[in-house]
DNA sequence: CTGCATCCCGGGCGATACTG
DNA sequence: CAGTATCGCCCGGGATGCAG
């Protein structure tokens, strides 16, 4: 590694390295847009379908369906359904999902605080760079 | 990581709550696939095109080009172009680019962490669900 | 070596209609 | 309410060729 340089300390040097490590398997899910936002709905309490539903304004109730299966699938939320007329079906987090919102915090957190700098670094690469295409 | 109290309970509950916030625009970026593995090459140093194309398998030449072109345009990442020939163009990060590197380790902690438990979920999950078509 | 333009295909995802 | 099935569009992104 270059030395000879100011401080630069501690890199968190991702221990993988740049390959594929476990984290693209996890990167496929809470990389995923409506995974996100169904996990952060979750975390507040349990949800039945139609209320995850309105709780997330843009998703499609087929991507709902698909999203809710995932997640059930890799174990970070449980799909209860209740033998009644009319259905009703409750999602909640798993232990493993509840671990998983520590994570959405932090990546929250440093949205939170590098928004700003984010859409003015845009800003000026656009009005430097007009027309790209790029986004 | 702040005070994780014990476990139950004390829910993260992110911030935004299920609308978008900034973290729409964070996901759009560390969320894709080859940006966080472009940020874990260059949390080693600085590198040329080609290396990072050599250090990351799977990428073409078009998406290389278009996922540098955006980290830039985020302002996590700079691009110094050397007037010689052959052509050089140094990629490195940038202070932002670097914080941005905790985030990716903590998601490679985590992802290290539960991604057994995540497999054997799945495999449980597949065997109680054949011929589901879910992925 | 670095980078842009073009072609083109597969599949992700929304919209819609139907069942229990 | 909860979920499945089908259709169809759009575009992400790989392959290739050309330029500086």
């Amino acid at each position: 590694m270059s030395a000879g340089h100011t401080a630069v300390t501690t890199e968190p040097v991702v221990t993988c390295g740049g390959e594929d490590c476990g984290i693209r398997g996890v990167l496929d899910r809470i990389g995923d847009k409506w995974s996100v936002l169904v996990v952060v709905e979750l975390a507040q309490g349990v949800r039945r379908f139609r209320q995850l539903q309105r709780a997330i304004p843009g998703i499609s109730q087929r991507m709902l369906t698909l999203t809710v299966r995932r997640l059930e699938r890799d174990g970070l939320i449980t799909r209860t359904v209740h033998p009644m007329v009319p259905p009703q079906v409750d999602y909640e987090l798993t232990a493993m999902g509840h671990s998983l919102t520590y994570l959405v915090k932090a990546l929250a957190d440093w949205s939170a605080e590098h928004q700003d700098a984010i859409a003015r670094a845009r800003e000026r690469w656009d009005e430097a760079n007009p027309g790209s295409g790029i986004h």
